[in-house]
DNA sequence: TTTTGAGTTGTTCGA
DNA sequence: GTCGAACAACTCAAA
């Protein structure tokens, strides 16, 4: 009777998992395992810890109960797994973050002879290996996105009918108890839940993608990122549902953004907490906490802005068209270094990638791939009249806001009795911070 | 090596 | 209200 070890990371399903696959051809019998990392723990927030416990329980339920949680480093749990269950090889699927890579070097030297086997990433294109004809990493999104098309995997591994899991006599911690959420509700998590709001998402929102995903007052994007982030789909499997209408190329090119934006990271490492384009490392900023502190609160006097940033708090997500207003609002009109902000969404988001968020507030702060160009600054009260026209979504984040008529919801300094009582009047003025910012832009050019 | 066309998501202003 | 131009120049990708 021979043993393999699944460790999962990332990559918590059954369905479209090459690793699986392996491990279950690699052993009679396949262990699966999960290690508590304080080092991934200790930044995540609550809600992101909630929704992984929830990944887990799922999984222990669809092993059988056999899904082992053990605490510690990865490089003496997986040894001591080894000693312990005589199992012959470990899986996993490769992680390209900068912390994921040295913890698998090191793992990889501490099982020894044992082989750590990678089969897959959690992507459609494994990061490092689409590249110009001259070899070097892609700096654009559209030819990374060609060049994705052409030979990025469309078609999901088979999914195995039966595993003979075990617990390989392993003694488990079980899963931690969730943190105190404060309030904030979060969606189902796990696979099953996963592929369900795929269905659902499908049926109801991806046809008029092109429009709805602009909509943060309705349900027009999929809400899937929490779900690819704990790789409770692969976003393979969502490709080979797509077609060839509008919507769908749109939908398919949003997942490109996600695998290009981990080709960059893999690339340059430390562009995860630093400018990736050096030569915009001259900008000067603020650091002003109190407006800091406002922005996070959601009290910054703009509907649309502080709408999005309750949103933040309450659900553990923000719609992303919202995601790139707050972020705009940080970096130009308080002028304030975009990792703090990117600090602020990873502890706060239930989705939170280090690549795309990384990169994400970098192309709004223009100093990554790809990135705005410097007089593109997002002006929050239009922002809010295009993409809330109705005032619903400020409505419903914004409760002393929700008996302001019409377009007033979007700038309430205009009604007759001035800003409503409670609601804080605007810390900056959008119009003088705008030159504001183009003046530090243009001093660095 | 040189050349050419192009580059996620915006805003403002003036005709 | 609608529309096009200006906002700048630079870098990237590929032929």
């Amino acid at each position: 009777m021979s043993l393999s070890v699944l460790w999962l990371r990332r990559d918590l399903r059954l369905a479209d998992s090459p690793a699986l696959l392996a491990a279950r051809d690699a052993g009679d019998e396949v262990v699966p395992l999960f290690v508590l990392d304080d080092v991934l723990r200790r930044p995540a927030g609550a809600p992101r810890l909630a929704f992984l416990h929830g990944c887990l329980r799922d999984l222990y339920e669809r092993t059988d109960g056999r899904l082992r949680i053990l605490p510690g480093r990865p490089e003496t749990v997986l040894p001591r797994v080894i000693r312990e269950t005589g199992a012959t090889s470990v899986h996993i699927s490769s992680d390209h973050g900068p912390y994921g890579r040295e913890r698998d070097e090191r793992v990889r030297r501490a099982l020894d002879d044992v082989p750590l086997v990678a089969t897959g990433s959690p992507y459609g294109v494994t990061p490092g290996t689409l590249t110009k004809a001259d070899g070097s990493p892609y700096k654009v999104f559209t030819p990374y996105a060609r060049a994705w098309r052409e030979r990025g995997i469309r078609s999901p591994a088979t999914t195995p009918r039966k595993v003979a899991w075990s617990d390989g006599g392993l003694r488990s911690d079980g899963i931690p108890a969730d943190p105190d959420l404060g309030g904030v509700r979060l969606p189902a998590a796990g696979e099953r839940a996963a592929l369900q709001r795929w269905r659902t998402f499908r049926e109801r929102a991806l046809p008029s993608y092109d429009e709805g995903r602009n909509r943060p007052a309705t349900a027009g994007t999929s809400e899937l990122s929490a779900y690819l982030k704990y790789g409770c789909l692969h976003p393979r499997t969502l490709h080979a549902d797509l077609g060839d209408s509008d919507a769908d190329r749109t939908f398919a090119s949003e997942l490109i953004w996600r695998d290009f934006y981990a080709d960059v990271l893999w690339h340059r490492p430390d562009s995860a907490r630093r400018d990736w384009n050096a030569a915009m490392a001259a900008l000067p900023y603020d650091d002003d906490d109190a407006l800091f502190e406002a922005w996070a609160q959601g009290r910054t006097g703009y509907p649309f802005v502080d709408a999005g940033m309750r949103q933040l708090l309450g659900e553990a997500w923000m719609h992303n068209r919202v995601r790139m207003v707050v972020a705009s609002f940080l970096v130009k009109d308080l002028h304030v270094y975009w990792t703090r902000g990117a600090r602020h969404f990873m502890r706060h988001l239930r989705d939170g990638d280090l690549a795309s968020n990384s990169h994400g507030w970098q192309w709004v702060a223009g100093t990554g791939t790809d990135a705005a160009p410097y007089f593109r600054v997002f002006n929050p009260v239009k922002q809010g009249l295009d993409h809330d026209p109705d005032g619903d979504y400020v409505r419903r984040w914004v409760p002393e806001l929700r008996d302001v008529p019409g377009r007033f919801v979007h700038e309430p300094w205009k009604l007759p009795g001035g800003v409503p009582k409670n609601y804080p009047e605007r810390i900056v003025d959008h119009g003088a911070e705008r030159a504001e910012a183009l003046r530090r832009y243009a001093s660095v050019r």
